[in-house]
DNA sequence: GTCAGTGCAAACTTTTTGCAACTAC
DNA sequence: GTAGTTGCAAAAAGTTTGCACTGAC
């Protein structure tokens, strides 16, 4: 599905989540909504603000609450903390996946991994009934790997010609 | 292991890490511990401030943040995001264990499953090294349930009187 | 015309920071 | 004695709320 064809798609979920319940289509909402579907992975609230900002559109932080806490309620964006910080993304048609964290750098990327996915569904819940559920892994980034060792080597010879 | 050989070892751990980074052992950071090592699951930093104050011992919030990181470090406690609220919890010698939360109620309980542990531990990572994860699984406890069956029957119940 | 939605400012919550006084070592 | 710690008060960051005005229906 190419860009423009998802956007008609999940405006047309919003809009008629909003007729449900009563709501109305204000061109905030839409805007909003369409500045997220281009977002390709998560995002904070400041850096949509920013987004809205570039596009010289201009939005109160109380209508971006709003508006994110109503995709969620619609199922167009869900949300998820790390570490310290509030993330949404866009979970329209998009397969699940995980984070995975480097605790050094602090960069986050995402993993998939099927087997994973259905040893979570399939798993044995005391009294209780799973619908969603976050996996958040944290540890070092082959980058910083690299990085770490590099520095490491430094010091090392430092060290040596200190001798 | 009882309680009070538990709170030996631990303390015995957290001394041990101050003097190894020159910290030092002040009655504020001992008695925070002793009272996390007695909370027998996840609490909030207001639920310890107040846990402290129920036995007369007064700490300023800046030490409780203070005391909390030094025992993250420590290795002793163990910090997870869960919905809007920051809890922690000891993770000294306790086993992996990963949250329910019910999203009606917003009650957090606990569930082990060593086979989803290992699925992790086993999971193929991108440019990545694991070394922790948490678990969060989000859906309906049993209680809340049966409250809502309860609770759509009295509603049909009236629909057919008024029929 | 009505009522939901918007934007602003202020309030509130949680966490961080600067600094003087204190105390463990 | 001295450096790490504490507690306070203020600042900062993130989120919510009250309210008058606006605009989608």
């Amino acid at each position: 599905m190419d860009n423009s064809a998802l956007q008609e798609k999940v405006k047309s979920v919003f809009v008629l989540y909003l007729k449900g319940k009563g709501g109305r289509c204000t061109p905030e909402r839409l805007e909003v909504l369409k500045t997220v579907v281009d977002i390709p992975s998560h995002f904070k609230l400041d850096t949509l603000m920013e987004l809205l900002v570039q596009k010289n559109f201009r939005v109160s932080r109380t209508t971006l609450y709003n508006t994110i806490y109503e995709l969620e309620d619609a199922g167009i964006v869900s949300a998820c903390r790390i570490g310290h910080d509030m993330y949404y993304e866009m979970s329209f048609e998009r397969p699940r996946h995980h984070h995975q964290v480097c605790t050094r750098c602090g960069r986050i990327t995402e993993f998939q991994n099927i087997e994973l996915d259905e040893a979570i569904a399939k798993a044995k819940y005391r009294r209780f009934t799973m619908a969603d559920y976050t996996l958040s892994v944290y540890g070092i980034c082959t980058s910083c790997v690299t990085q770490m060792r590099r520095e490491e080597k430094k010091k090392k010879n430092k060290n040596i010609n200190k001798q």
